[in-house]
DNA sequence: ACCCCGATCGTA
DNA sequence: ACGATCGGGGTT
């Protein structure tokens, strides 16, 4: 139960989404392998929501490192994010999928598909994620392999190579 | 006040 | 390939 510290957020976006790869996401007693995430960093990444300046929804990723950044998208789902990097640099980290090891090793492939197997919703926004396990990320014990491949779902910043997914499930 | 569109997903 | 569904953010 090594919970990641502040330290571990403040640090390149792209790095943190590769080191949360095989780390454990708790949230309210429910654990699962993080197995896919992509980085949005600061406002030149124009996938990035904050590349339009702070708004009332971006203004957590102008925050600290190490609390949760929570929105719906399409009406319908919502994405689970950790803010990384400096306070006034906006970037985190989207978790695209989990895989649960309790019951039958369930494999939750999609943000919207994990934040509503979990129950996380934008009341779950601006958390922070370094100091009580019911909502935190734990230390892994071996690196997992990975490949990068361009981010899903957005139709600027294709030519960034900044969603990584651990081989082989 | 109005309009467009989105870091998705299940169904056809 | 497409519709569901609604809030954020820009524009009038």
């Amino acid at each position: 139960m090594m919970i990641l510290a502040r330290s571990f957020y403040e640090r390149p976006t792209i790095v943190v989404a590769q080191e949360l790869l095989g780390c454990t996401l708790v949230f309210q007693g429910q654990k699962g392998l993080i197995t896919e995430t992509e980085a949005y960093i600061g406002q030149d990444d124009p996938a990035c929501h904050a590349a339009k300046g702070r708004t009332q929804r971006t203004d957590i990723m102008f925050g600290p490192a190490g609390f949760s950044y929570v929105y719906l998208i399409y009406g319908m789902y919502h994405c689970l994010n950790f803010v990384t990097e400096g306070a006034d640099f906006p970037a985190a980290v989207l978790i695209r999928g989990i895989k649960m090891s309790k019951p039958d090793a369930l494999l939750l492939d999609g943000p919207g598909k994990l934040c509503k197997a979990l129950g996380i919703t934008r009341e779950h926004n601006g958390w922070d994620i370094t100091q009580d396990e019911s909502f935190s990320v734990l230390k892994k014990d071996r690196a997992p392999p990975y490949v990068c491949s361009p981010r899903i779902g957005i139709k600027k910043g294709l030519d960034k190579y900044w969603r990584f997914v651990v081989q082989s499930g």
